[in-house]
DNA sequence: ACAAAAGTGTTGGAGATACACCCATGA
DNA sequence: TCATGGGTGTATCTCCAACACTTTTGT
């Protein structure tokens, strides 16, 4: 059996939660029509002496430059049927040697910041793009079960995992973190009692500083501690 | 790259929280030696036209002749070199054709109830026993990592996810419910607090009968409605 | 001065914790 | 009648939810 991983990499850019989506194709342009394209996350086969981890890691390097990512595993995708759509079976018929072999794949979910600079969204694999989430169009393979279960992960895990920071710059301020949270989880939070919340965290450490360039009162900036995250 | 599964499979008699082994043999008795031979979980590899889910099932319904047993993935092991360990590779040269090639595994967490009658332990793969969690002797391949990650899975997602219910007979007492959960969380937990707590559970609902044979006042009967289950 | 977001406390209710005695049954 | 676990209520405290005004900065 052939194993790949897929990557469904999160990032927020302080507005919108995205996730980075590859326009399906390869170097050499196919023969296949613009509606018979599909996106797709980002994936490949896993190397014979490689780690599922360290493929998943070098799928991400390959596509945005970035090293050190948060990545983590969390289902994987195994049904026997899973390439074989229509779509999907014409692609891998013009780029994959055996096209018939079944493909189990092992998803990992990631975790940027948009902020500062872009990752860079372009690739061998072809054109990315850092696609909202709540309009992430239908994707090939089985990759709206995968990204579907990913934000779910998300969602289940950013409260009692801190992993909300993994999306936020090295510096950041309580109005970023907040709206992070509210933006994942889909609900309004209370500006005070949040605030109250993240002061008992030991883990989330202020800064001395204050934001800097904008047109309103400057908010101090806060740093997330990894060493202290032994919960509250 | 072949691809297995493995059942980290836990038991409940009311007292003790156990864990199916086997002794890794096959029925044909090989050269190996006594203390070449290690327990393992129980595993195979994953048919041809046979999803993930499908397998773990299997390998269950072989070993223990239980169907519609509990069954969640919890993680994909793939490290290169896990089934590189000298006493794995005598094992694997003796009774495997191809042991020298790389082999992940999908990992699930099964969940039943060893009060009424034992699910039988044995089978094509060896002898089979109940294992003490916290008795688990060293395992064959990397399958100490697969069944410390059960347990510590099963630990999270016990309260969360009304999986207790899995591993006690169909009706029960709420001193077995609570017991199990001590077992479990390995923590001592106030009675009348903790019957509060089911109290407010729509999902566990009294019987009218009451226990009988026990040399002490008889407790009521309760039973799990899993059409209940959308949270308290 | 104005616009924009930062920052800050209190109150009421719900859920968690801690704790000790009487009850029903079988032997 | 005794041994064994079944079954119950109250007081306290902590955590969560709801809610509005003043402060600081840039323009």
């Amino acid at each position: 059996m052939d194993v790949s991983v897929d990557c469904a990499l999160f990032g927020f850019d302080g507005e919108a939660l995205k996730l980075l989506l590859i326009h399906q194709r390869t170097a050499e342009e196919g023969p296949l029509s613009e509606d018979e394209l599909q996106m797709a996350l980002p994936g490949d086969f896993v190397n014979e002496q490689e780690s599922l981890e360290d493929a998943a890691s070098r799928v991400l390097h390959e596509l945005t430059g970035l090293d050190n990512v948060y990545l983590k595993q969390f289902h994987a995708f195994g049904d026997p049927n899973r390439v074989k759509g229509l779509k999907d079976q014409q692609w891998l018929r013009t780029f994959r040697e055996h096209p018939e072999n079944r493909v189990m794949t092992v998803a990992y979910f990631g975790l940027v910041s948009l902020h500062d600079h872009i990752p860079r969204a372009s690739s061998f694999a072809g054109d990315a793009e850092w696609t909202e989430v709540g309009s992430i169009p239908q994707l090939a393979f089985d990759h709206d079960d995968i990204s579907d279960l990913a934000l779910a992960t998300l969602r289940e895990q950013l409260e009692s995992k801190h992993i909300g920071f993994e999306m936020l710059p090295k510096k950041f301020t309580l109005r970023q973190l907040q709206t992070l949270h509210e933006i994942v989880l889909d609900k309004k939070l209370d500006k005070r009692n949040f605030r109250k919340n993240v002061k008992r965290m030991d883990h989330v450490v202020p800064l001395g500083e204050k934001e800097e360039g904008v047109l309103h009162k400057p908010a101090q900036l806060f740093t997330f501690d990894a060493n202290l995250t032994h919960d509250s």
